[in-house]
DNA sequence: TTGTAGGCGTTATCAA
DNA sequence: TTGATAACGCCTACAA
């Protein structure tokens, strides 16, 4: 282990100006690529830069920029569902390499504390990124409103809180809901509920709707139940309702495959069969989704390409694009396991 | 959609200056809490920062002050680990907890890619952060490489690539591979298996060196499956493999939970009962643990503290203290489920 | 094609 | 206790 020797001293353009022989204005524009500079000047230049070990340092050039090249995307969910949610990783790999490419650097910041809240508002406000993906916020969120007042680049992983006029990229939560629902109902089952979640979070909220639009005049609002996050736990505290409710029901569209998964680990614990005695599917088509068992069938929600597009969308207003209205839907498809 | 108007104008320590009618040293005073300034300034500095909204330019005072109050997180795994591993979240809790309460931001960077590696190599060297954490390093990283040429304030989170020298926080991996297999054996298995994982790094390495330790003279190598990484699908694959070799194998210590999870999947499609005709094991006690059927025995390993302690690890080299060497070893402890 | 010099927004040193 | 003023390291007109 090091006694932490404070970092080595970093050199300048000074120093590669010095050793290449050359001024300073030059060794900026071999630095930046542009055009007027001799041959002879950039090999020079570029000699004297391995000599020294020289890299630009970020806070002289962001400053005289005014912007930093890096997007921030800010992931803030509850504690249990981050550590869950495997959407929230394919979202960030899809957002990352679209970004990488456009020579972006991505930066995670995770928002979990109010001390957070009010760093990542110094951080946004401060110059620290040019652009923000921002993956579910809540309703009233206080970052979202600082984006908006900003009005920096930004995109929203599913709808906006409190329906603000923000760029975003989503799917159609409530079409989704009421496919996956007709096809259950499609399939014979009579006594169909629905374990939904997060009903503060538009993704919840438009779950439910869609399942109760598809269900028209058979909806039973006591075949619903109501629980907090999209989680495994939430899952069998919403089966177990379900089950004193309604012992003879014999469908269950849960808002998420983690409920999904644990709604399958209450049935499975009591002895009904799935899907012979009761049908179940999901939402999302995680990891969870083919790992359970039976396998469930669920919907299909491609992640990666909803943070690519998302990238997409902030890179587009840092280019100054107009962008286009309302927002961004993205399709999403019926897989269809043994679980019902 | 708002049509990209650009960022509102940030206001400077300037305009404050002039609207308190003070100067603009004051108002820096003011801002960051010196002593040495009239209750009559700090208060008209307060009220003028209100007024015209002001907002630090962190890019200039990073560029005074050559420090970012920032620790990079950098995330370098394989894609599909990436998406799996529950550790990683509760880590990175973990240590955005620790940093946030000591003033820092945490920012994540994941490296997925070439381009990656070049860009965070400028992050890292270009003052944007103070610091790093790191995990999952592979053998022959570059990027630890670089942490290691500057002597920058770092902490790996499980032992540094290639022996490096580097302050690091870990498990004892062998240990407790060592602990869980002995267990098994003294629960009367006799035919006991390892599907060994990403024997190409410290965790993958030490686990089956633990489990060799424990079973001595009784190790049979044929009855270790080696497979590429923690998941699930390595799991199937080396179960299935594991059968094939000696099908009347009784006990299975599987590198991680996923990696078990994937092997009760495979037994529970053949028909193997578990724990009566075949025990498994697993290692983390992550999510996994507890949902498979029937819930993992495994080893529990503190996450969220190693990331907590990685970060403390890094603050103390920023605040220029000595730090312990020979890296930081938390305890691990067997959780005793149902599966063996 | 190259050099010069002003300025990006803060902090920090020194007088006052 | 406060106000000038010189850095910090880089980019970018402008002049040469």
């Amino acid at each position: 282990m090091t006694p932490s020797p404070g970092r080595k001293k970093r050199s300048t353009i000074l120093d590669v100006a010095t050793v290449a022989g050359i001024s300073r204005g030059t060794v900026s524009r071999v630095l930046n690529g542009e055009p007027y500079v001799s041959d002879e000047a950039r090999v020079a230049v570029n000699k004297a830069i391995k000599e020294v070990g020289y890299v630009p340092n970020m806070a002289a050039r962001n400053l005289v920029r005014q912007r930093s090249q890096a997007v921030g995307l800010l992931i803030h969910e509850p504690h249990a569902l981050f550590l869950e949610d495997p959407n929230i990783g394919s979202i960030m790999l899809g957002a990352n390499t679209v970004l990488s490419q456009a020579g972006y650097q991505m930066v995670c910041l995770i928002i979990d504390s109010e001390l957070d809240v009010n760093r990542i508002g110094q951080y946004l406000n401060g110059g620290s990124i040019d652009g923000a993906i921002v993956i579910s916020a809540g309703e009233n969120d206080p970052i979202t409103e600082l984006i908006e007042q900003l009005a920096m680049a930004s995109a929203f992983v599913g709808l906006p809180p409190n329906h603000r006029p923000l760029p975003f990229v989503s799917i159609d939560n409530k079409k989704a809901a009421a496919e996956i629902t007709a096809r259950l109902k499609a399939s014979g089952r009579t006594q169909i509920g629905m374990i939904a979640s997060a009903l503060g979070r538009a993704a919840g909220a438009d779950r439910l709707a869609g399942f109760e639009d598809a269900l028209g005049s058979s909806y039973r609002p006591e075949l619903v139940a109501m629980v907090e996050h999209f989680s495994f736990d939430a899952g069998i505290a919403g089966m177990r309702e379900l089950l004193e409710r309604c012992p003879t029901i014999d469908a269950v569209f849960a808002a998420s495959d983690a409920v999904a998964a644990g709604a399958l680990s209450v049935l499975q614990r009591i002895g009904r069969r799935v899907p012979e005695d009761i049908a179940v599917v999901g939402f999302d088509d995680s990891v969870w989704a083919q790992r359970t068992n039976p396998p469930l069938s669920t919907v299909r929600q491609p992640a990666s390409e909803l943070g690519a597009q998302a990238a997409e969308l902030v890179l587009a207003q840092l280019r100054g694009e107009e962008i286009n209205r309302g927002g961004v839907y993205l399709e999403t498809s019926i897989v269809w396991r043994d679980s019902a």
